[in-house]
DNA sequence: TATGAATGAGGTTTCATTCAT
DNA sequence: TATGAATGAAACCTCATTCAT
């Protein structure tokens, strides 16, 4: 199936390898946003980048790579973002919980706002199996899994299903006001009323 | 920028024209669901609709219109399925009302539900403006423009706000429905499931 | 294994399409006639053939496929004039057997001398199985499986190995005659001094 | 045509240089060997030679220039196995001088059977003149030289066209027992059979 | 001298679009 | 109108060669 390699050519080690590696992934990065995956050429990411094709080609075994690289890289960025607090069990509350989640999914989203929803757009067909599904979730699940420990305050039955309907509500509403109106990012009165849907959904009657 | 005409070539105004230009677009909407935007080439259009290339051309000015055509006929499909009881001010509960929409878009997405996400990928793309909007929220606004009969109900200050939200979730709940799990797209608790989402979010304290 | 696509791509039913199809043909065999295999570009086919490059990718689907109708072609012009002695038992001598096989190997020669050369040096990356061995040996075993007709005149006791000298025989004088002394081809005395080499070598002690 | 230099760069005069030109060759015949005329790159060559690119052009100005010399060195390769009962005049038998010369050409084959095959393939593409006549030939003339010595038991009346014929085949049989059936180089029967065949040939009535 | 990243022309192939039939 | 062969720009990728370090 997956004959292609996904993976980069070579670990950048180096200083100047880095260097290029990034100009060539922040070149896809804006072109891919501005122009979609149509538009992604290995031609106009090189001019972009301001090397020559054959430079990519040093570093990444072929275009896909390129894309499944971006997609990685946002992945560790948002894990990195990932407040700590998540991890506690019980010491927290599920109000402070779903705060802490939603804040850090707007805090991702704000990095770069445009580039997640081309990365969306396009993971279905460049990444597989595991990765995909954590792209997919928008490591929402992540966060959720958390809500196992809050079980006594949840109404839903099906926590399964309740972790997916909240996912999909932070996705959308962080997609939203990335597509339609990026000051949302940035407003705690959106914030305040995202944390305040999920837990009216999770425990309301 | 969009210098390419976005409209159908003619109006199909003779019978066997609009045979043609249906069995263009359903062979589109076909090849679209199977093998995504990189594989819909003009010839394999023709080809599954039986017809030449050199046929596509007398009805569709380029590639780019039949996806037009395409999105614009979802809309409308999408509008003719709307139930009337939307339609009315202040004789249905916000309920009522949240139920009956809810409904009609997993409607919708019943009736071909890999279709709409290959669409969506693509439509920002290939709309533009009024109609770009439109398609984004899925004429969810259409329905969410009955918000404001409920304003006393609602619990978010910022209306269309609060519209904008509720579309979006909507729309990812229902996509997410489609990619990863499609038996919850039949599923009753699901689909009050979101309900309770909604309404926990729109009169949530 | 044969990941691609060796046959062409379709059956040149037309007229239109089959003189193309010879043009390409032509223009490869004069390429690499000239140029040698590395030489061999599509570009440089389509220029020669006096066609767009695109044109080519109508009838074969690969580069690949244009060499191995070309030798395909070149096995079925020479099947085609083999002599219809050759398929008689014990009717004939052994004498006008081999003198049979030598003609038919001058004259499949003098058809198109340089060609054979490239394509044999090709054949074996291209060809496969079957076909391959039959390029290889030059369609000699073809003759010589007439060999053991005459067992009893034959002095060697390994009958394969012979049949494989002799062929190696055959396709090393033409070879030779090719490339070094194309008049060769047409001279009795060459003809005849490779028909005795053969019967001595056969028969003799 | 001929506008590349095809001499190595310089006279490796230094044993440390000398040590990288011969991985450089060896490294190339290696892969010239398993992957044919296609596979052999630069690249590919400099790290089988464990060596960088940049230093294979210090000591050859371009990539053919590789192969002439890997071509020369067989050529002296093999010239430095001739026997030198090949150089004796009358002191030896036809018979003799005929075993001598399958022999050594069968023995220089031996050393490396496949790389043969692959030179030949491309030394007409890259040789010129006497030194392509040379390899052409495989030295055969060199030995058939001899052949003016028992001119009165040779049946041929052209010597010169005896001489081509008999060098041919002597490489289309070691060239055929190589490609396919390897086991024949070391096969005494096999030899034997070259030989009564060139002498059935040459004394052939 | 040695290195190997960088270059970019050029190779194969695709595909939207045209136009002679 | 309908056809589908023809076109050729443009996509992806390779690799001989150079040159700053």
């Amino acid at each position: 199936m997956a004959s292609k390699s996904r993976d980069p050519r070579k670990r950048p080690v180096q200083a100047r390898s880095r260097i290029k590696v990034d100009a060539v992934l922040e070149a896809a990065a804006h072109i891919l946003t501005r122009d979609g995956p149509a538009g992604l050429t290995t031609n106009h990411i090189a001019e972009a980048a301001n090397i020559s094709v054959g430079s990519i080609y040093q570093y990444f075994p072929n275009k896909e790579s390129i894309l499944v690289t971006l997609m990685r890289r946002q992945l560790s960025r948002a894990r990195a973002m990932r407040p700590a607090i998540l991890d506690r069990k019980r010491s927290i509350s599920l109000t402070e919980r779903v705060q802490a989640a939603v804040r850090w999914h707007l805090d991702v989203r704000r990095q770069d706002p445009q580039i997640h929803r081309r990365l969306y757009e396009v993971h279905r067909d460049v990444l597989t199996g595991e990765e995909r599904a954590e792209f997919d979730r928008g490591h929402a699940l992540a966060v959720l899994g958390g809500l196992r420990h809050h079980r006594r305050e949840i109404a839903q039955r099906n926590l399964e299903t309740a972790a997916l309907v909240v996912s999909q509500f932070m996705l959308a509403a962080t997609q939203a006001a990335t597509a339609e109106r990026p000051e949302l990012l940035t407003d705690p009165d959106y914030e305040r009323s995202i944390v305040r849907a999920l837990l009216a959904y999770l425990t309301g009657g």
